[in-house]
DNA sequence: ATCCATGCAAAGGATTTGCAAAGAT
DNA sequence: ATCTTTGCAAATCCTTTGCATGGAT
């Protein structure tokens, strides 16, 4: 995943492209969103936003949804749905991409890549007469008997 | 897909198993649902509700969401999120499963199936430590030259 | 007769927006 | 100096709920 430098530096420069500002709290919500405590549990916008109080207390809510807005429109933020209802949002990394699976008996998330699928997934397009430009998968299983490191039930 | 009396016959019998009753309403609900042209559509709460005023204009917004979470329960509906964050609804047939294709130029939602993928997603689930219990799937694309007969742009 | 369902309006939760003040270039 | 961003509160959108009335078994 990106560092949070990495991350900052690529806002900055979307940001200068677009005619818009860096500033102070788009820094701290960048910075809460890849940390990796925080942003390894898939967070809420609401759950960021506790976050980033941590680190500012004067930030607001409002900023926090505008800041994810664009964080998503740099290509560095990707929002999500993963059974509860709840919008989550996960860092993106240019270049990178992975699905998730979800335990419906703890709520874990865990992120997966599978090429074989990810290549299924382009002919099914093609055969439809369109070329693949985006796709979300989300997984839900229970643990079975071999489920050892993943889920804490 | 499942006509229209024989998902009544099943929602009937859920409502019984269930201690809750068939009503007008309901019935209405459930024959606008699996109307055609309705849900081909895979109509948001809002549109179906307009469709089903059509047929009866005493019934009510809620009205219209309790049914879908009955019929949802009963397993004859299915909510999902197709990309422009809406919540939209499609029946279930038994035994029946699809995913969905979503045209990004005109908005276009396609139904396919794809028993190499299912199988895929098995495996990466088992190889977790899981069962796989359910999955949602959206791809997204532009139409590339062969495309007739899906697109209309 | 009993209990469930309905329609309405009000409440709720998540997200967005208007506005005046503060900040960045 | 100009134009964007912020924080707050109000507004908005979608969905659920409380309650009195009507309906089903």
């Amino acid at each position: 995943m990106l560092e949070a430098a990495e991350a900052i530096e690529i806002l900055t420069s979307y940001l200068a492209k677009s005619g818009l500002k860096m500033t102070s709290q788009r820094r701290v919500v960048t910075e809460a969103f890849f940390d990796p405590e925080v942003t390894s549990d898939h967070p809420t916008a609401e759950e960021l936003y506790l976050r980033v109080r941590e680190r500012d207390s004067r930030i607001g809510y409002a900023t926090v949804y505008r800041s994810l807005k664009i964080l998503t429109e740099a290509g560095l933020a990707s929002p999500g749905r993963f059974g509860d209802n709840q919008t989550r949002y996960e860092p993106e990394s240019p270049g990178e991409h992975h699905d998730h699976f979800v335990c419906t008996e703890c709520g874990k998330i865990v992120e997966f890549e599978d090429d074989a699928i990810e290549k299924l997934q382009i002919e099914v397009a093609a055969k439809l007469g369109f070329e693949l430009t985006d796709h979300k998968m989300v997984l839900f299983g229970k643990p079975n008997g071999t489920c050892k490191a993943v889920c804490k039930t």
